[in-house]
DNA sequence: GAGTAATATTGTAATATTGCGATGTTAAAA
DNA sequence: TTTTAACATCGCAATATTACAATATTACTC
């Protein structure tokens, strides 16, 4: 008990319910909506102040994001930089669209 | 600990992250895909046995997605009978897809 | 009214998530 | 090569979530 039984569940619906669980805390929105305004490159923990949240927990967070491929990152010398992997988002944003598209024509029948 | 820091954040990121938490299990997202492809009407504990969850987990996925005013629901006899709340659906979309637009936007420059 | 069907609520066990201090790791800087 | 800055990882405490059995509730049926 305590644990979502996946497997009673198709792939489509784990893996929607897997990307929308990454904007599912309003940590990581700001994040994403943090990286993604921070144009033409470099941020890093600017997020540990610009947010006010722990080191470690921003950490945690990113590497949530990062789990479904939603962030780019490269070693700017001892700092990272990290930024939006744009193909990956507009798959999430048409996955989800999708959903809504499919729950709505079929509910305004 | 152990609770989200909501104070940190503002209002649209909390909220944002609130609907999204609705659509983050697969087992809520497999009910409304169910309730919005029975046309015409009414629904019930049909989702006990398309779904493979006891009822009262089905019952409390129900009132998660009730909390943000998802569902219409209209008694029929001793059954329940749920359909989608278009409107706030359509609501829903809008506020993600805006989400997806804003972050997207920013990226590309 | 007693029985029953459909759902909600309560209580609880198992597990997951959130958050952070302490500690590792890595690479530039001194 | 020691120091330091920027992260990541570990371990843990607090809380939330998932799932279900047991039990209530509600409204029809007999």
């Amino acid at each position: 008990m305590g644990t979502t039984k996946l497997n009673i569940h198709d792939t489509d619906n784990n893996y929607l319910a897997k990307v929308a669980k990454v904007f599912s805390h309003p940590a990581r929105v700001a994040i994403i909506k943090y990286i993604s305004a921070c144009n033409s490159g470099c941020i890093c923990n600017d997020l540990v102040e610009e947010i006010g949240l722990a080191q470690p927990t921003i950490s945690q967070h990113l590497s949530e994001i990062k789990k479904i491929g939603l962030l780019n990152q490269s070693a700017h010398g001892k700092s990272l930089s990290y930024s939006i992997n744009t193909e990956k988002l507009n798959a999430c944003r048409r996955l989800i669209n999708d959903f809504f598209v499919k729950t709505q024509v079929s509910a305004s029948r």
